[in-house]
DNA sequence: GTAAATTTGTGTTGTATAACACTTTTTCGG
DNA sequence: CCGAAAAAGTGTTATACAACACAAATTTAC
């Protein structure tokens, strides 16, 4: 458990927009109902077919939602970095998970009671509305995604996965290298691929000087092409 | 077009979710702001990279959503039957379509400015719910999609695919035909395979008993064996 | 600090499904 | 009703990728 001033200050600081529609008195409400959880790595948030209870904020650290499929396999289905929310789509469903989260790396994340967001939904138009927009543009993404992974070459998933990580988590003081570290698998399981076909196209861009690889370590040296290979399929 | 008369007595029949959350006034507006369009078959309501600015409303005949990906190949999206409502995402995501719309029949939609329905949303809170639950629910639909298009075996896919079909459109009153016809193209497109393997599985199905087929018409005769299949993979 | 476990890397084989090339049947426009 | 066009159907070939089986390197645990 963090002390409260300091949650009060990781907030306080953030520009999402939902904090910025907000009136004092609903982030008072949020900062009472706010629970602070601590993640180590590769803990389970949620699960599955759980009832959805909370709106995880992400306050520090790494999170990816995935969902077991066939086998063994698993699909990471979306990405998230401080300050973003998540976890409120099957509550606003009326359904069970359908997807699961767990923390990449070590994280902190406050835990609001839906029932708590949804009172700030109902007293305040700019809620729900930031909720619509949120909705949608995840909804336009997985629409996307379902073509991409359906229908792109593995070069061009892998590519694709490589400049949405860039994008997602950003990229280091050198201008190139990846702001997160995962694993092959972790990587195979964000574009739809085995492990072994990740590492060996990984090992594929690496010869053809696309990138630079130092253990976990990736290095982007020619998105423009990354980004054809992507596009192209 | 059709005459007013005409046109609110379809929806003010209609059971849908939204029209049961509008006030007197509210639906007054909508009528009011409501174009009559009708589509022949194929017909494209709106394209990919148009700029969207009517919820369209399904009043009669079939509408497929869908996106074309790389090379010819088209994804179908989602399905609507009436009275449903879609074309809205990208409005509230404030982004371009990135999937086309287009009647599946002979169709007939009303228009209605999304500017219209932004101020309805604005003006009561249960609209504004609803599209929150809708944009849920299609965000479910759509992640459960990726798992089940990338990870299941053609004839799992194509079993789903027959599933959805009966949920989404019903059967005759013979309890199995399948109230909808469509080209084998259309449920090659549905199921992420191409028409010829969507032909072969088919009547590979034929074969095994678990439906029969009289050129479009499909009954399904063991759906207990389809929904196995579907869910094994 | 060492053994066990996990992750990474590589070669080989198998197979699901796309691609292609046709023929046959059905649908559609005039 | 006829010819053209589209859709349905079938066989063959090609290939992208999974599956498997290891070896090597790295990390983790005690």
């Amino acid at each position: 458990m963090l002390k409260k001033s300091t949650l009060e200050h990781v907030i306080s600081n953030d520009l999402s927009e939902l904090w910025g529609v907000l009136t004092h008195a609903e982030k008072r409400k949020i900062t009472d109902n706010f629970i602070i959880h601590t993640f180590k790595k590769n803990q389970i948030i949620y699960a599955e077919k759980e009832e959805p209870e909370y709106l995880w904020c992400l306050l520090s650290g790494k999170v990816k939602m995935y969902k077991n499929g066939i086998g063994d396999r698993v699909q990471i289905l979306r990405l998230y970095r401080p300050v973003q929310y998540f976890g409120y789509r099957a509550y606003f469903a009326n359904e069970l998970y359908v997807s699961s989260a767990a923390a990449f790396e070590p994280s902190v994340l406050g835990a609001v009671p839906m029932q708590v967001v949804e009172e700030l939904i109902r007293g305040n138009m700019d809620v729900a509305m930031y909720f619509i927009h949120e909705l949608s543009r995840n909804l336009g993404g997985s629409d996307t995604k379902i073509v991409n992974l359906t229908q792109k070459h593995i070069r061009g998933r892998l590519a694709e996965a490589l400049l949405l990580l860039a994008d997602n988590y950003g990229l280091e003081d050198d201008g190139a290298t990846l702001r997160i570290y995962m694993s092959r698998e972790d990587l195979a399981n964000l574009s739809n691929m085995t492990t072994s076909n990740a590492i060996r196209t990984l090992a594929c861009f690496v010869n053809e000087k696309l990138i630079i690889v130092d253990g976990r370590r990736i290095k982007i040296v020619n998105e423009p092409m990354l980004r054809k290979i992507s596009k192209f399929g």
